[in-house]
RNA sequence: GCCCUUGUAGCUCAGCGGUAGAGCACUCCCUUGGUAAGGGAGAGGUCUCGGGUUCAAGUCCCGACGAGGGCACCA
């Protein structure tokens, strides 16, 4: 005799166990048919499955979050019911729910193809305006075998082996398809419309690159058609930003075939890292940073000793002259750390910090190669402080701080921090990990911070705190970074005197705000969409003239912002004002000031924005200020209006 | 590195067996025009590279290299 408890209190008694469609259909039939699935105190469950107990129940619709997790599972299962159908010795590995949609991992002899994708879009459609029942069935580990064994699905079987024995198994008939899922999964296919089957890729079975490679289709779904469409220009929107489309665009930078992953910067995105590479200098000075320089090419034998040589040989750069062999430097630090060798350190000496505006290369793997984002060339704004164990905290919370205030210069809000602790090959013993870690971790909530953990992730040498950032689809890039490390400064002799006048080795921080200039940009010019705030913006002033009687005084009055170390340029070309501005607008300039004979006349500029807005007339002097103070203001996206 | 896709004028793209096309940009001419594209003419490509099939190959096949999306990797 069941008690059901609904969200609002309210309660209902049934003589006998009772399903999720049942209760909808006491509540309501309008919510009978748009039941998905139930919260039955605390799990989601199948509409068939008999409740015989009491309990709270929540019916699971497409408006809710659940729901639509649940759409997407059971979109999953379609592709496995059309791709068996239309490829009857195909596989079935997994199929789960991801952010926005699902996939589902198959292994088959053929590589599948987008025609491929649209055959099997094409016959799902076609399935699911069937609107046949799933139908769901509980079954032992062993029954589950067999039923997987009859249907040669090696992976499925793979799966069951590592369910505990006791454990039953929930199937789930498409008609002649059968998956097998924790579920919960839609009733009927009628509630599955609103999908669409985005790409096909390669995916190694368990993650591995030493296992064998299946195929994945990702697909889309929604509660609706109007959440799909919005999805799908929400798709369009993110293209628009992308860094390397606006690079191009913009005339930012470019790469080539001869030089893969390698950025050929142009005079205005040169301009950009020169600013952001002023910036980080002048924030380095004011947090007593000392900056140094050091070799692009090394000696092979720094890298033995640093460990570099045995742990990343293939991914580093080498070149031979004079029968040495050189390392062309893919991290600062063991470099760092022979100007930190350089003289007698005493204690009192710490913490020093070297920075380094560090080019290195690495020999990324092609696949890995995109844009700015992960390149084999790139320039970290690199420091290493070297420390007592005992400053690591303070060291590690002003760090912190400078990370939070640099990124908000940029108006990033949403920032992403990760702990990466010990893993299993590591130097160190336990009990300087246990401190370090403890260091990092106390450091973050001090702040008050919101963290991930990922335990096992930190290097072989220290924890790690890692700050991302997300780029226009949402893809995560690390930028930040700050490490501890008690490996290299005592593999490559680094000491100082400590208080007894003993020799001691130094806590080393590796640590980075921006991590690498190109990353960096590639993540500005998406977060901005190309529209630079005044401070970063390549071009901040174009002065447009309208006829040739103006070209004198634009040239003039460029030459006077340029020599008050304003980034402008004219357009005195034979065009019209409503092509240029089109043009210069469509440049993402912040301000266009607009030259004709009254301007000329009165000493004025009429100012317009990248905004379509209207300023007004106004003397260059007060321009000027406007323009400084914007500039100033570095934080906020828009330009001051 | 692995899987799928892809590589044509400076840019965006069409052409998909029969001796290269559009729009924009560029050059020249006309136009000197007041806030998001004035008009005309012209120039511009060994169709990424190397093999092969064919009487004939941007167009079909194979390979290399690059790029895009995933996967793996990311000291």
């Amino acid at each position: 005799m069941p008690i059901i408890t609904l969200p609002d209190g309210s309660q209902k008694r049934f003589t006998k166990p009772v399903t999720i469609t049942e209760i909808a259909t006491a509540i309501g039939p309008g919510l009978a048919k748009a039941a998905l699935a139930g919260e039955v105190n605390g799990n989601l469950r199948d509409t068939s499955i008999p409740i015989d107990f009491d309990a709270d129940v929540r019916i699971i619709t497409a408006k809710d979050k659940e729901g639509i997790n649940i759409i997407r599972h059971s979109f999953a299962h379609l592709v496995g019911h059309a791709v068996k159908q239309l490829y009857p010795t195909s596989k079935m590995a997994i199929g789960p729910v991801i952010e926005n949609g699902f996939y589902y991992d198959i292994a088959y002899e053929k590589n599948f193809t987008p025609d491929d994708l649209n055959k099997i879009e094409s016959r799902i459609n076609e399935l699911i305006k069937q609107d046949y029942d799933v139908k769901v069935e509980v079954v032992s580990k062993q029954i589950a075998r067999k039923t997987f064994e009859e249907r040669k699905e090696p992976y499925k079987l793979q799966i069951i082996d590592e369910i505990p024995e006791k454990e039953t198994i929930k199937l789930y008939k498409h008609q002649e398809y059968i998956d097998m899922c924790r579920g919960p999964h839609v009733p009927n296919t009628s509630h599955l419309r609103s999908f669409s089957l985005m790409k096909v890729s390669g995916a190694y079975w368990r993650g591995s690159s030493d296992n064998e490679m299946l195929q994945r289709i990702y697909g889309t779904a929604w509660g609706s058609q109007k959440e799909l469409k919005r999805y799908i220009e929400k798709l369009d929107e993110a293209e628009k930003r992308d860094h390397r489309k606006l690079g191009k665009k913009l005339n930012l930078f470019h790469t080539q075939e001869e030089a893969p992953g390698m950025i050929f910067w142009h005079p205005k995105g040169w301009s950009i890292y020169q600013v952001l590479e002023k910036y980080i200098r002048d924030v380095l000075v004011l947090n007593d940073y000392q900056e140094i320089k050091t070799p692009q090419a090394v000696d092979r034998s720094l890298w033995e000793k640093s460990g570099h040589w045995d742990k990343f040989k293939e991914d580093m750069f080498t070149t031979t002259s004079e029968n040495r062999e050189y390392a062309i430097k893919p991290m600062n630090c063991p470099c760092h750390i022979q100007v930190f060798n350089q003289g007698l350190k005493s204690y009192k000496d710490l913490p020093i910090r070297l920075s380094e505006f560090g080019s290195c290369h690495r020999n990324e793997p092609s696949g890995a190669l995109h844009g700015l984002m992960r390149v084999r060339n790139f320039v970290q704004d690199d420091a290493h402080i070297f420390c007592t164990e005992d400053q690591i905290q303070e060291e590690v919370a002003n760090f912190i701080d400078l990370v939070f205030q640099i990124y908000k210069s940029f108006g990033f809000d949403s920032i992403i921090i990760k702990l990466s602790t010990r893993p299993e090959k590591r130097v160190g013993n336990d009990s300087i990990w246990d401190k370090s870690e403890k260091a990092l971790e106390e450091a973050l909530n001090l702040k008050g911070l919101d963290w991930e953990f990922l335990p096992g992730e930190g290097a072989f040498y220290g924890p790690k705190i890692e700050f991302s950032l997300k780029d226009c689809l949402d893809r995560v890039w690390q930028c930040g970074t700050i490490q501890v490390d008690f490996s290299m400064p005592d593999r490559l002799g680094a000491s100082y005197i400590a208080e007894n006048s003993q020799r001691q080795v130094p806590v080393m921080l590796h640590r980075a705000i921006l991590g690498s200039f190109e990353r960096f940009i590639g993540i500005l010019i998406e977060e901005f969409e190309g529209k630079f705030p005044p401070w970063l913006a390549p071009i901040q002033v174009v002065i447009i003239g309208i006829t040739d009687r103006n070209s004198e005084t634009c040239i003039n009055l460029s030459t006077s912002l340029i020599n008050k170390g304003f980034r402008a340029i004219s357009d005195t070309r034979n065009e019209k004002v409503g092509y240029k501005i089109r043009e210069h607008t469509l440049q993402r300039i912040p301000y266009l000031l607009i030259i004709g004979d009254k301007e000329q006349e009165s000493k004025t500029v009429s100012v317009r924005t990248m905004e379509s807005k209207d300023l007004g007339v106004m003397t260059l002097a007060n321009f000027e200020k406007l323009l400084n103070e914007a500039i100033n203001q570095k934080a906020t996206k828009k330009i001051i209006q």
